[in-house]
DNA sequence: TATACCGGGCTCTGCCATCCCG
DNA sequence: CGGGATGGCAGAGCCCGGTATA
């Protein structure tokens, strides 16, 4: 209770700019015993945190219903700045034909916004607009990922990056989808997207391949994200896979810019305990371990299945009597969701679809073949 | 003409840790 | 030393349809 009317008193008095002579006579009133010290600090705390907001600052965030809780919980430090820009923020993007809901959304999620320049908005956005061609597509991504467009002040450094992966051999139908679908590729340090590329690079000719530019090309191009994940994360994942899979080299550079490219990037330890439960799952139905190699290295977007869904899906099948080599054949029956695979067995149960003999092929199939199908079938009852 | 094969579409931010500079 | 800039992480599938092929 003290502590809370202290605490009102006190901010008040920031407001009015006599805070240190407040804190120096509560500080001293309540130093008398440790319980008091307690809250003593906690005040301290509490004041620190906010003695230094801008409060002019703060009620034109308020004003365009910008969210202050969590605006101070991402970036405090934000809002004790004396300058900022939130006025000509709020004009540019309005100009570009952003809501006051968009606005005050991207602010509350990234804060550094305002301190961003309307001079520096403007040549960063003229950049983007250049790669994705038109205002709503960037707005578009600003909007999801407001984070990629306002974290870096550093404008060479993305005319870098757009120097560098065009250099690739990235034609600007690559570039616009790189930053439509991985932003930060293009705030990352040019530094660091030219480390992954060596990376790359290296990783084919250590392999016995012949056009490195070739194949970094291939892997970005195929894998959008792959520049925005950590070399480290890389380097595990592609030990990791080939020691598992055992693939001879040549074979093993052919599978990652194919097959296996979408499942490089995936989280270390996700991988492993995916790949390590599918494996358990797949010996206890009677797989050999080559079999299992081939199915993955064949199918590696099974690794991408949790544990849980990896395992259901098994299960279902099996119960409802399909072998275990249909499904090493046909894999994709895997991607097919759970509840899917529920409509269609129980449609195809009603008019006893026999899976040894026709097939599992028509649980893949889109939907509107699929209803094609299931029509004929039922007609020629 | 039905099925198999295959590539591609969607999509991935928001948080925290650490570095680095003034 | 504070704060801006930057790096890195966790999270975790499903669907469609063109074209080859039999």
């Amino acid at each position: 209770m003290v502590w809370k009317e202290l605490l009102s008193t006190t901010t008040f008095c920031v407001h009015h700019s006599r805070t240190s002579c407040l804190i120096r006579i509560s500080s001293h009133a309540l130093s008398k015993t440790s319980w008091h010290r307690f809250y003593c600090s906690q005040l301290l705390d509490q004041i620190k945190k906010t003695s230094a907001e801008n409060q002019s600052l703060l009620s034109n965030l308020e004003i365009m219903g910008v969210d202050i809780k969590m605006a101070r919980k991402r970036q405090p430090g934000i809002l004790k700045k004396m300058i900022t820009h939130e006025e000509s923020l709020r004009k540019f993007l309005q100009s570009k034909g952003a809501s006051k809901e968009t606005i005050a959304s991207i602010i509350s999620r990234y804060p550094r916004a305002i301190t961003r320049t309307y001079e520096h908005l403007l040549e960063k956005w003229d950049i983007w607009q250049t790669i994705l061609k038109t205002d709503l597509q960037v707005l578009k991504i600003v909007e999801r990922s407001p984070e990629s467009f306002f974290r870096s002040g550093d404008i060479d450094n993305l005319e870098e990056n757009i120097t560098f992966l065009s250099s690739l051999g990235l034609t600007p139908k690559d570039l616009s989808q790189l930053l439509a679908k991985a932003p930060r590729t293009f705030s990352n340090r040019a530094e660091l997207n030219k480390q992954m590329v060596d990376f790359l690079q290296d990783l084919c000719i250590s392999l016995g391949g012949e056009s490195p530019q070739e194949f970094v090309k291939q892997v970005i191009i195929k894998n959008i994200f792959i520049l925005i994940r950590s070399t480290k994360r890389l380097k595990a994942n592609i030990e990791f896979l080939q020691s598992t899979l055992k693939l001879e080299d040549k074979e093993f550079l052919f599978w990652i810019q194919g097959n296996g490219v979408d499942v490089l990037d995936l989280c270390n330890t996700y991988i492993k305990r995916n790949h390590k439960s599918a494996q358990k799952k797949l010996l206890s139905l009677g797989c050999s371990e080559v079999e299992i190699r081939r199915f993955i290295s064949s199918y590696p977007s099974i690794l991408y299945l949790s544990t849980k869904n990896f395992i259901d899906k098994i299960d279902f099948l099996t119960e409802i009597g399909i072998a275990k080599d249909q499904i090493l054949e046909n894999p994709r029956v895997l991607e097919v969701s759970i509840d899917t695979l529920k409509i269609r067995t129980k449609d195809l149960s009603e008019i006893d679809y026999d899976y040894q003999s026709f097939g599992i092929g028509i649980l893949v199939l889109s939907q509107t073949r699929y209803r094609d199908k299931l029509e004929k079938l039922c007609n020629s009852r």
